[in-house]
DNA sequence: GTCTATACAAAGATAGAC
DNA sequence: GTCTATCTTTGTATAGAC
């Protein structure tokens, strides 16, 4: 396999910048950095950059792509067909807030910088609005799967399910990036629950006992 | 008041810089914004820019300062005591989602904003924290009262409330400012009443008639 | 296809006049 | 306190060698 090199080079050196540019524009913005210090991270340089997508704004969109699907994997993992859907709304808690696991905690920060360019470039924003009904469809259709094979009502149409889930566990996600104790699983989980009537407001109390639960406000 | 031009200009200045910087930053992001951009909106210079404020950075955080008081205000508006707080929940939503009545369209955008330098700036982190459980803890002492005034009992405590309440809609309206029909305004105040067991979650269908709601995915 | 070197533009920041 | 002018740094983008 010696002449791997000059065939495969160049797919590796697109992966390497759009990994690349997935940890820094995560990390730092995308207008906090600049094409070299991409290049760099990458071990190569602007021109190699300039001559796969154009410039930073063509990364970007080459991102887009791959980061679609690693999204979908990550967030609409089969509702497997239990009774109660709790575990399942756990992991994708999980999925979004873990620390850096499986740079879970670049995932939040680069759906956002994604989101932004979406809402302020009117080229990215039908993109990006794609990308997000992509989810909630995903993420509708499991739980009406799922409701249909428990003999469950959800009391939305599963698109609406899919916008209400994904809202709250955004939402949620962002409190909890600034202020991990304010926003704790069992209470995300509770509330999902029951957002879809999966159980009774008020009974069953979160997975954890709600021990005391003093205002957790950081008062420094 | 022949005098008043000394003594005054000068928080006229601070004011039109803090003014153009919430707008510029809303609009095209922090970094995107230049300096001299920032001080041009405001009809002033660079020079007077660095003066009051020793840079950009030290714009946003007075910037984060009036922003505060505005945001309370805009989403803590006394919940009356009403029966039904749907009318509230509506209120919110709309604060949040109109397009340009009081810089709504802004408000996201320069909310998600201060929410990325908190996520990355370990000198941010902390304010918008405390930011963001401000906010909690207001909306949930709205609630609580609320609660106790109407007889009501809330399944969550008040902190809890309030960080599920602003999760929810925080995260709607990301999905509502790129794709507004699949997000609307009715879903949003039924699941916000379900979710707080202010009504039963099968029960009461959204305000608006729920007619067919056929998927309004976009599909270019 | 990738690198080195560099042209060109823009941004951050400051000094000194008013 | 504010403006004009400018210095320095940084970033985008390209031309040409390998």
């Amino acid at each position: 396999m010696a002449r791997r090199t000059q065939e495969q080079r160049k797919t590796e050196t697109r992966t390497r910048l759009i990994d690349a540019a997935a940890e820094l524009f995560a990390r730092k913005g995308f207008h906090a950095v600049s094409a070299e210090a991409v290049a760099d991270a990458a071990d190569r340089t602007t021109g190699a950059l300039y001559s796969h997508f154009g410039g930073k704004e063509g990364l970007l969109l080459a991102l887009l792509e791959v980061w679609k699907q690693r999204t979908v994997e990550r967030l609409t993992a089969e509702i497997h067909q239990l009774p109660d859907p709790a575990p399942h709304f756990a992991a994708m808690w999980e999925a979004i807030t873990a620390p850096a696991e499986d740079r879970g905690e670049a995932w939040l920060l680069l759906e956002i910088e994604l989101w932004q360019h979406g809402a302020r470039d009117p080229v990215f924003g039908p993109l990006i609005a794609r990308r997000f009904a992509e989810i909630r469809g995903q993420l509708g259709e499991g739980l009406a799967d799922w409701a249909e094979a428990t003999g469950t009502e959800l009391p939305y149409a599963p698109d609406e399910a899919g916008a209400l889930v994904l809202g709250a566990l955004l939402g949620c996600a962002l409190q909890h990036r600034l202020d991990p104790d304010a926003v704790p699983e069992e209470l995300v989980v509770h509330a999902l629950s029951t957002l879809l009537g999966l159980r009774t407001p008020g009974g069953s109390p979160p997975a954890s006992p709600r021990t005391e639960q003093t205002p957790k406000e950081a008062r420094p």
